[in-house]
DNA sequence: GTCTATAACTCGATAGAC
DNA sequence: GTCTATCGAGTTATAGAC
């Protein structure tokens, strides 16, 4: 792994190759051995770059820390400017997501997936998930169905619950999709479905 | 522990023991040592009883499957006795609802906690999950929303489609509402928020 | 910064006495 | 069925040579 990315640091690579094993395998089943083996390195190489396992968890969170920012900054763009003109409840939905989809890595998402699985036993992890990406999420969804309510692109309810009704219905096929790839479904159909179940969540809002 | 359940074979102590164990710390995360140590054996002790560690985590699959048997049955007579007569949604929901969660004891819901943990790295859990769990909650949803749909409780929609977004929003709830007990929130405010969402969802459905 | 060597420990599991 | 004693493998981490 060193070879291919003469470029980058070492502590780039480790870094890399620990989110990769810890998404994968998760935190508590990846070993340093796993990590180092995969960089090319020997496990006692890596302390220079790290203090030790768990330092390596606190960077990928402080990295996932920086790329969420860079999001609600988008978010807060999106407001402030509202070019989005059409009338179509669904094709506003589409648009005004793109702004926080088009910012999700393939990295940010495998982070998501290391943060997710650690949640109920890690309390940094949890702390994390609920204060910042659930946050994030719920104040992007709220904005936007807000926007839609005044627009009477759909009717009068409750944003708060309708918000965390759509965040769950993602989640959802967030897990079932990593499930189904996992048991050998294709990608397309999973996200040909993933399109269908948003489009009836957003014209089930009006009437 | 053992001197409490002096009724309970020393198996039984350990499989309970374990399936705590498991639900709070992970499967990975617990050791042999940690469940004998809760016993009150010593590790070599429990070979007498379980093949191994992962011998223990087949039986609690096992035990999760029959207690899904019965769920599933208890589905069944409620297709073939329809005494419910309500006209309300809401209130037929929550009666026919009632059948599969007074089913579930405090057990059954720490070994559906082990399997979600397990199902992205364990390739026995997600199977599990998938076909018994998921398969067994679809089909007790399903058969609801059809019957109200007969019933013109709610509008024509995509059966399917809308179980599968209301077990989405209720396994978020619930994923949600373990974090929120571990930050330290109390029962009662998450299970009010649990109805609230399950009765918005379902008054929805009828325009 | 990387290496070899190794400390200090935990893991699941087994043999054999009682 | 429980115990003591122990094994071999795997774990994170450190010391010190190069």
């Amino acid at each position: 792994m060193r070879n291919i990315n003469k470029n980058l640091s070492t502590r780039d690579i480790i870094f890399y190759a620990a989110v990769e094993l810890f998404s994968q395998k998760g935190y508590h089943g990846t070993s340093i051995r796993d990590i180092t083996r995969k960089v090319g390195i020997k496990e006692s190489s890596l302390y220079n770059h790290f203090q030790g396992k768990e330092s390596i968890l606190q960077a990928i969170l402080d990295y996932q820390m920086s790329e969420f920012s860079k999001a609600v900054d988008a978010l807060e763009l999106l407001k402030a400017s509202n070019t989005n003109k059409t009338k179509d409840p669904v094709e506003f939905w589409m648009a005004g997501t793109e702004v926080f989809i088009k910012n999700i890595s393939p990295l940010t998402e495998s982070i998501s997936q290391i943060i997710i699985n650690e949640m109920f036993f890690n309390a940094d992890c949890r702390k994390f998930y609920l204060n910042v990406m659930r946050k994030s999420e719920m104040e992007l969804v709220t904005t936007l169905f807000n926007v839609m309510k005044e627009k009477e692109m759909i009717d009068d309810c409750d944003i708060e619950k309708t918000a965390s009704q759509y965040i769950y219905m993602l989640q959802g096929l967030e897990i079932e999709n990593k499930l189904k790839i996992l048991e050998g479904e294709t990608p397309e159909k999973v996200r040909k479905n993933l399109f269908e179940h948003i489009t009836m969540f957003i014209k089930r809002l009006k009437k």
